[in-house]
DNA sequence: GCCAACGTTGGC
DNA sequence: GCCAACGTTGGC
């Protein structure tokens, strides 16, 4: 079992969006070092802090677990799609997604600002400056301590 | 293989 | 809206 992060755009996809749907394709994803851990390192049952970038209160607002692991991102295929990579082809994919399960919204949200207020998780990528990665992983002791500040 | 130019992310 | 930090692209 594996811990993950992964952030979404509230305006494009939120933790209320996963509870609607339960189930989403986590597409879009165009950044090497993301697809890579999406392809080769998610498994089935997976659990996901999903966090809120790039809004008011960023930070983390719930959980969700891997439901399918990597396969082949269809949309980089599609002119129309918002993430078309015409470099991506049928018969060599550049891109993978995973499917996503929703699992629960934490009752409040664990903001950025207050993560990066506590030292046990200093070496977390999150909270160093300039991260800007989609996707990273998250050691198990960080994971319950971030649950344990609920 | 270097690196300038450009585009994107995401906090503030 | 600004801008720092990166990643990617493409000329050389």
């Amino acid at each position: 079992m594996q811990y993950w992060l992964m952030k979404s755009e509230p305006d494009a996809f939120s933790i209320d969006d996963l509870q609607r749907v339960k189930i989403e394709p986590w597409d879009g994803v165009r950044n090497y070092q993301a697809r890579n851990m999406m392809r080769d390192q998610m498994k089935k049952g997976d659990q996901i802090f999903f966090y809120h970038s790039n809004c008011d209160v960023p930070g983390i607002v719930g959980i969700m677990q891997v439901e399918k692991p990597g396969y082949l991102d269809h949309t980089a295929f599609d002119p129309e799609a918002k993430y078309y990579d015409p470099k991506s082809k049928e018969d060599n994919p550049r891109w993978y997604m995973v499917d996503v399960k929703f699992v629960k919204k934490l009752k409040r949200t664990i903001s950025l600002a207050e993560l990066k207020e506590q030292q046990p998780l200093e070496e977390m990528a999150l909270v160093r400056k300039g991260n800007r990665l989609s996707i990273m992983p998250v050691e198990k002791p960080q994971w319950d301590y971030i649950l344990s500040l609920l």
